[in-house]
DNA sequence: GGTGCCGGGTA
DNA sequence: TACCCGGCACC
């Protein structure tokens, strides 16, 4: 409940903007009710105190336009991944001081905060922020104890800083995303916002590439081939994580996905905030999204031992139970990418080689054809025989 | 030409 | 998914 991904926007406007957001965003956090639920979750250090209670669309108006202020004031300010201290440190221009200033008078606002502005505008010294920095040194940590909202397991926290769009063309409410922790220094466009701004206002290009894992009972979204091929590679194949090692053969088991980012973020921000406790993150709202929430973590414990060929896998995979299974190690599922992705198509799988002619003799020719009620199921579908292997 | 079976269609 | 078949490669 309650739980915001830690929006690593680390201007210490936009952080005031967060909170702003959050409070939106969040049913618990203008609440008419008790303290701050979140109080002690690492957003930003200290949250804001409370205030009077407010209506959502009055609060919701009161930020749009400060907002719009802020961008027309502020569109030379980028959220980048400068530690709040070093921002602080260097001379802020004229725009950031307005930006403030206009930042400053919105979080006074009776309707947004009933506390002075002082207690979480910008501080030269960023007392207020202690703890940004641990979190700002990148805008892709996840340092957050305010739910995980990556799509993998925690693994490598220490992403590097990734260079953020310009906030020209950053909405309002459409924070720095959590990158997505497989998406590594090689990809420093990956920007995914998970969270979007609650007001309707479209952009363009919106469609991010993501790749989703094939893999049964997996369903992994990743935001990069290369994490996703990671993925797949240590934790579905069993192999080390060594790109080196790979023969490739990941590639058969994900598949990109278009995903609009509007649709994306309109979907994420009508779902209820996930719990500090849930390591689930919530449903992807992609192209798939009628698809139950994707279980983006393995159950399976000791992924290391299984075979290739062992269950779950997707199908296709070598792995002969039955007298049906007559398939056996065809090429596995490639789903149709869409002509639209900017991304080139993958390599195509290694051409399946026609098995050779075996001399054991088959149904077909040991019971006749008048005795086609005999063959095994294969051979009457014309299909290898399963009957008298090679 | 007979055989095996891949790829694709259909219900 | 089960079933069927066109068509191709191999013998």
């Amino acid at each position: 409940m309650c739980v915001l991904p830690s929006w690593s926007c680390l201007a210490e406007e936009c952080q005031v903007i967060c909170w702003l957001w959050r409070s939106l965003l969040d049913p618990c956090w203008i609440p008419a009710h008790g303290p701050a639920p979140l109080g002690s979750e690492g957003w930003l250090g200290e949250p804001p105190p409370r205030q009077d209670p407010a209506s959502r669309e009055a609060v919701l108006r009161v930020l749009d336009a400060g907002l719009e202020q802020y961008l027309a004031l502020h569109s030379a300010m980028q959220c980048i991944p400068v530690p709040w201290h070093r921002k602080l440190s260097g001379k802020a221009g004229i725009d950031e001081v307005m930006a403030a200033a206009v930042l400053t008078s919105l979080s006074t606002s009776p309707l947004v905060l009933g506390h002075p502005p002082a207690t979480h505008a910008p501080e030269p010294g960023g007392e207020i922020w202690k703890e940004a920095p641990a979190m700002s040194s990148s805008c892709s940590s996840s340092s957050n104890t305010s739910g995980d909202w990556s799509w993998d397991p925690p693994s490598d926290r220490s992403t590097p800083s990734t260079p953020s769009p310009p906030l020209s063309s950053h909405v309002p409410g459409t924070f720095l995303p959590t990158p997505l922790p497989d998406e590594g220094p090689d990809e420093p466009n990956g920007t995914h916002f998970i969270f979007g701004e609650p007001i309707p206002r479209k952009r363009k290009n919106s469609t991010k590439v993501m790749f989703k894992c094939l893999w049964k009972s997996c369903g992994k979204v990743l935001s990069s081939s290369s994490g996703m091929q990671k993925h797949i590679r240590t934790v579905h194949l069993g192999r080390k994580a060594d790109p080196e090692q790979s023969d490739g053969e990941e590639d058969f088991y994900y598949t990109e996905l278009d995903v609009d980012v509007d649709v994306l973020t309109d979907g994420l921000s009508s779902l209820t905030p996930v719990s500090p406790t849930s390591s689930v993150p919530p449903a992807f709202p992609g192209p798939e999204a009628p698809a139950p929430p994707l279980p983006l973590a393995l159950p399976i414990p000791d992924l290391a031992l299984a075979s290739p060929c062992s269950p779950p896998g997707p199908p296709g995979r070598c792995h002969v139970h039955t007298d049906h299974a007559y398939q056996g190690c065809r090429t596995p599922p490639r789903p149709p990418v869409s002509p639209s992705s900017p991304t080139p198509p993958p390599p195509k799988p290694p051409a399946v080689p026609r098995r050779p002619r075996g001399d054991a003799k088959k149904c077909r020719k040991v019971y006749g054809m008048e005795h086609r009620e005999m063959w095994c199921t294969a051979c009457r579908w014309k299909k290898a025989c399963q009957r008298f292997l090679d």
